[in-house]
DNA sequence: GGACCCATGTAAATAGTTACATGATTCT
DNA sequence: AGAATCATGTAACTATTTACATGGGTCC
């Protein structure tokens, strides 16, 4: 299953939504960049129902067809809670906005645990760009003219990039222990 | 033409190379996640030399098939330039790091503008981020058991995201204009 | 003998974008 | 009258990934 599946999961187990209204959602990204288009997001959520991890009521509305409310079933639910869980070495760019917006789903301990997969991900990548020795702080600098000026500015986003991560990552895990001891269920 | 054909124009304009050896260096991006596998690579050279932006040699190697050395044309570098001079409003995130790695390919002043258009973009993302008011810091902080606390996240995360571009492109620049002043072209 | 590197390709599948198609209602 | 919003779908295309296919040379 795709991610985009697992999203319109999430986004259901919020609330019962049309098609359209999911569409809405995920067309001006709530997170960088993670974005869907309608024309993705229907033929989706028809695979998502043959699977049984939704359902759908007609409900009256405009346009030629019959709008529908989906809702996700209990099966849906669990489905979307085991993909969280499942942590893989490598993650994939486009799924870590995703699993983070659908945090909110696991349980605490769950949620940290998975976080710190993600964390990992990026400490690995991290390090891999510090090792990248001789283009970091070349003397004298590259002239703008010197491939290896794109190649040092680059270099340089990415190591920026994993750090922003990396930080943002762990001011999360501090949110859920913060909001955790401050309700304990 | 796709982001792809103009990143091989860019790596043949610093030297010839096999396809292999191109895709050796788009294996691991130099400069945070824009790659490409050899096999996208090989047929997009073929398109790049049925346009006569590249031309072949074959040279003796391994292999069942003869072994190739592209080399861009004068046709060729001319494209690449052509495509990092034109701007446009919205610029695809994939592209971005490519434009920078190619950077060296234009003279100070153009660069500088193309880093220009893509910060200016940027600018552009950040302000629709930070005009997302209710999300941002709402008291009290939503529960990591909460919807909201997704939303928030990946909110922040935008907002951090887009921050570090700018700094980063902002730096960029500021080393292009240190570079063209210690040697006047 | 088996794994890995060199080297080039194709095929099949998934993911994603752009464009086509329909039609009522509401706003300017 | 024209545009925008609600609402759902399909078709065609591009981009990308994974897997298949071949075969020599080197290293263990």
């Amino acid at each position: 299953m795709s991610t985009l599946g697992f999203a319109l999961l999430g986004l259901l187990a919020r609330r019962p939504a049309t098609g359209y209204e999911l569409a809405l959602q995920l067309r001006r990204p709530v997170g960088y960049f993670w974005h869907a288009r309608h024309s993705q997001i229907y033929p989706t959520l028809a695979d998502l129902e043959f699977e049984d991890l939704v359902t759908h009521e007609v409900i009256d509305g405009p346009g030629p067809r019959p709008t529908k409310r989906y809702r996700v079933t209990r099966t849906g639910r669990a489905a979307v809670r085991r993909w969280l869980r499942s942590t893989t070495p490598e993650v994939d760019e486009g799924e870590i906005l995703v699993r983070v917006y659908l945090v909110w789903l696991l349980p605490p301990r769950d949620a940290v645990a998975m976080l710190s997969a993600i964390k990992q991900h990026h400490e690995r990548s991290l390090q891999r760009y510090l090792d990248t020795t001789g283009l970091r702080a070349p003397d004298p600098a590259p002239s703008p003219r010197d491939p290896l000026f794109g190649d040092r500015a680059t270099l340089e986003w990415g190591i920026e990039f994993e750090r922003g991560r990396i930080a943002w990552i762990e001011r999360t895990i501090n949110d859920i222990s913060a909001g955790e001891s401050r309700r304990p269920g």
